[in-house]
RNA sequence: GCCCGGGUGGCGAAACUGGCAGACGCAAAGGACUUAAAAUCCUUUUCUCGGAAACGAGAGUGCGGGUUCGAUUCCCGCCCCGGGCACCA
């Protein structure tokens, strides 16, 4: 047959057409139970495709189509974009009505998805910004108010100027916004509304024992630096006079007895009674000029209070300080300096010439003396000096001073976290309303179950920054009490939006329920995820927050798993200029221009040959052209000889062995590794050893060839693949077709080629049948043409022979 | 500062368990076809030295050591890059 010209446009329209309808991926749920995967993603829904998504995309569905032809179902549907937010700001977010706008872009999804895959399951379409989500959204905050785990107190709260909204810790990056790094956090003291993710602290610690060896390392270990969780003690330090007391909080009570100061936060509260004004504007000073710097670089600096406090332990009086470099924000506020062995205190000490003095004493050394001390000891060793105490090993005295503390009644063992309670009050128009009403006789009351969902009304005029432009919608806002009848209000805020991404996969397994979020039994029957596809910048919100909803839907008795996905695949960013590539940076690549010019297959085959899935990518179109070419050749060498060939091929054997060895390489890659790069590769060698023998296939041979070549190219490039299928007389989807199965016969060479060294540097080559005895390969080793020379004058130490592989010959 | 990754040609990268470093692709150069161009096909390309050439020799996987017949791979020390955490008491 003449050979066609590659036209990626026609075949990928022809088949977008015939594959309109078609829903290749439905599970089998009456089989084996389908594998779950959960591409943690989606196609930007703007019209322009996000890269990252893409790169994501290709990953996913070239797996999920590898192992839907080895026989496993994979449910494998995408998450819904949780954001849903095209562009930089609040103020864009407000401008657009949701619903309409999400349904435009259902459809605009619809199209694109279908032209980079059509793998999606849309009948369990879920977008976490339809009023069915939000009903269940506010269901589980019912559910949470109820339990005491969503509470609502006034904090300083992270307040970006520029989205005009509140941002959880884990949106603030390097004391900027997440969305706008070049704009810098303001604290503000506002009622907010928490889910005490605290009280599942322990929890999302110590059951990631069940997600080791299935989750990358790397996302477990900053899951727990997150999270922080250090053991210590806290004791009260009574004020001498008053004998209030200032509680602090130290993972090292063992060093109480070398502390010779109080240090307190600038902004800790007793400093309202500890301070004159002229003190409380010194403090206020340190706390703005902490809010407006990088916390790293800031210079220790304090003031002394004027005032005394007693030491629980030793009864000893040490002046009270306030110091720029203790938060607030972790343990209580205040901490004991022990210079002699802390760094922080030994350099605040030093500054202000307060008494160091050691109360520790290296396990093999002396006990440090001041003056002459250049830096503080803080490891554990013997301590001394510190009364009944002295003596015991550091680890001991902790124990044991933890709980003298507990028996007096002015402290105790205590835990700390750095993660706090998780803050999901936003100043938006956008999001899940938060389903309460203020009532002036009857406080915070929630809607009733019967009255979900509150949704978003249509109309609203945008304000600009500061409150929620919800306050300004009287229809809104103004609602009788629920409880009493009273005229009362209702909640404006709404709700973080990665409360949604949060349990959407576990929505997607019933996506349709009018009763509950999800039947329990369905859940039970998917749950846990097999495989969770998301990219690693998600290591810290998503994937906490998912693992702390999953935590307590179990409480609620809905599911029985504790944890979401047993399996976590993180796939590198996408890097652009040097900076993570990111819809809300702006620094977007779009991957449409690759589709537009040189199609789907090539844009996605491009995006999984450029490295491995796991590494960073540092984005370049430059390659694509390549792959287009690639296809090209493959697609021109197909139909040029379907049905073609001589009767005798001379050339068969070596190709049929290279098929088999490319097979089974690739197989192997994608079942272990995932390493689509090199399984192209591999295709790209046979493609070229066709080429190469193209006159001496037979026409015997050449049927197979093709076959399972379209096969192979089928998880990365299913447009092509498919039309050769047919172009082969095949019918049916490529991609539903079998994984081909490799002749392990075939893959063997017939002769090993045995490398000859001398010294360790290669001298040469020898062919012999598989198994030659180690003696026949030497001595054909030492005889070889190319290796007497290196031998010549020498004295032969050692011959090392490892059968069917390596000669290597030692000389001196 | 602490905790993870990583460092291989002009570039993206390969090398499965310690056994031929640089597969595959990009880019570049040369050639074939063509009136010409595009497209396509073929060849060359780690560096240095020798040679007209086929070819040969040496060096080479961030740096310095070590283990080994043999190290991109294992061990020790250092440098650099990326990511995460960070006055966290």
């Amino acid at each position: 047959m003449p050979e066609k010209p590659y036209d990626h446009t026609q075949i990928e329209l022809k088949w977008h057409e015939r594959w309109q309808n078609a829903d290749f991926y439905q599970a089998e749920e009456n089989s084996a139970k389908p594998k779950f995967y959960v591409l943690e993603m989606l196609p930007y829904p703007s019209g322009t495709l996000h890269i990252g998504h893409i790169r994501n995309y290709s990953i996913g569905d070239a797996l999920a189509r590898y192992k839907w032809m080895r026989g496993f179902n994979v449910l494998h549907p995408m998450g819904w974009d949780a954001f849903g937010l095209p562009a930089e700001n609040a103020a864009i977010a407000n401008q657009r009505p949701p619903r309409e706008w999400t349904l435009q872009n259902i459809a605009a999804m619809k199209k694109t998805h279908r032209r980079f895959a059509f793998s999606y399951d849309w009948d369990r379409e879920v977008s976490t910004c339809e009023p069915e989500y939000y009903r269940w959204n506010q269901w589980f905050f019912l559910k949470m108010l109820e339990r005491g785990l969503a509470y609502r107190k006034k904090a300083l709260v992270n307040w970006c100027p520029k989205c005009a909204t509140v941002l959880a810790n884990e949106q603030v990056v390097e004391g900027c916004c997440w969305r706008h790094e070049d704009t810098a956090v303001e604290q503000r003291a506002l009622e907010q509304w928490f889910l005490k993710i605290t009280d599942y602290a322990d929890q999302l610690l110590d059951d990631m024992a069940q997600l080791e060896g299935g989750w990358p390392e790397r996302v477990l270990t900053m899951q727990r630096n997150w999270i922080g969780r250090s053991e210590g003690a806290e004791a009260d330090f009574k004020l001498a006079g008053t004998g209030e007391p200032i509680r602090v909080f130290t993972t090292r009570v063992d060093t109480i007895f070398g502390a010779t100061c109080v240090i307190v936060a600038p902004e800790h509260p007793l400093n309202g009674t500890l301070l004159d004004a002229e003190g409380q504007a010194r403090a206020k000073g340190m706390v703005d000029a902490r809010a407006n710097r990088d916390p790293g670089d800031i210079e220790k600096e304090g003031f002394f209070t004027g005032r005394y406090a007693i030491n629980p332990y030793s009864g000893e009086r040490v002046p009270v300080w306030v110091g720029n470099f203790v938060l607030m924000g972790y343990g209580t506020g205040a901490i004991m300096a022990v210079p002699a062995h802390d760094e922080r205190d030994f350099e605040f000490c030093r500054k202000y010439g307060i008494a160091i003095r050691p109360v520790i004493r290296p396990v093999d050394g002396e006990l440090a003396v001041e003056p002459g001390m250049q830096q503080s000891f803080t490891g554990d060793g013997i301590v001394e000096n510190s009364g009944p105490w002295s003596g015991l090993t550091s680890h001991v005295a902790r124990l044991e001073m933890s709980a003298f503390a507990e028996r007096n009644g002015f402290g105790q063992a205590a835990i700390t976290y750095r993660i706090k309670d998780w803050g999901i009050s936003r100043q938006r128009y956008w999001g899940t309303p938060i389903p309460v009403i203020h009532c002036a006789s009857c406080g915070v009351v929630p809607v009733p179950e019967e009255q979900l969902p509150v949704i978003l009304p249509d109309r609203i005029e945008i304000t600009g920054a500061g409150r929620s432009p919800l306050e300004n919608v009287p229809e809104f806002v103004n609602v009788a009490c629920p409880r009493c009848g009273a005229p009362a209000r209702r909640e404006t805020d709404t709700m973080d939006t990665f409360i949604d991404s949060s349990w959407y996969f576990y929505r997607y397994c019933d996506a349709h329920n009018g009763q509950m979020p999800f039947d329990p039994a369905k859940i039970a029957y998917w749950f846990e995820i097999d495989q969770y596809i998301g990219g690693v910048e998600h290591a810290i919100l998503h994937l906490i927050y998912s693992r702390f909803f999953t935590k307590v839907m179990r409480d609620i008795g809905l599911i029985r798993n504790s944890e979401p996905a047993r399996r976590l695949f993180t796939q590198g960013m996408v890097i652009a200029e040097g900076a993570k590539m990111s819809k809300s940076k702006g620094n977007v690549v779009s991957a449409d221009v690759l589709a537009e010019k040189f199609g789907a297959d090539t844009a996605r085959m491009f995006v999984l040959f450029a490295a491995p899935p796991e590494k960073e990518v540092d984005w370049r179109a430059e390659g694509a052209e390549g792959i287009s070419r690639f296809l090209g050749r493959v697609y021109r060498f197909a139909t040029r000889n379907v049905g073609q060939g001589p009767a005798a091929g001379s050339s068969d054997r070596k190709v049929l062995r290279k098929l088999h060895q490319t097979l089974a390489r690739i197989t192997e890659d994608f079942e272990t590794r995932w390493h689509f790069n090199s399984c192209i590769a591999r295709i790209m060698e046979l493609v070229n050893v066709l080429y190469a023998e193209e006159a001496n296939i037979s026409a015997a041979a050449m049927p197979e060839i093709l076959e399972k070549l379209a096969l192979m190219l089928a998880p990365f490039a299913p447009y092509v693949s498919q039309e050769i299928w047919e172009e082969l007389g095949k019918e049916g989807p490529a991609f539903r077709q079998s994984w081909p199965v490799f002749d392990p016969e075939l893959v063997k060479e017939d002769e090993a080629e045995i490398v000859v060294q001398v010294n360790g540097k290669l001298r040469g080559h020898i062919h012999a049948p598989f198994g030659t005895p180690k003696e026949e390969l030497e001595a054909r080793a030492l005889a070889g043409e190319r290796v007497r020379p290196f031998l010549a004058g020498k004295q032969v130490v050692k011959v090392i022979v490892v059968p069917d592989k390596l000669v290597n010959i030692v000389v001196k």
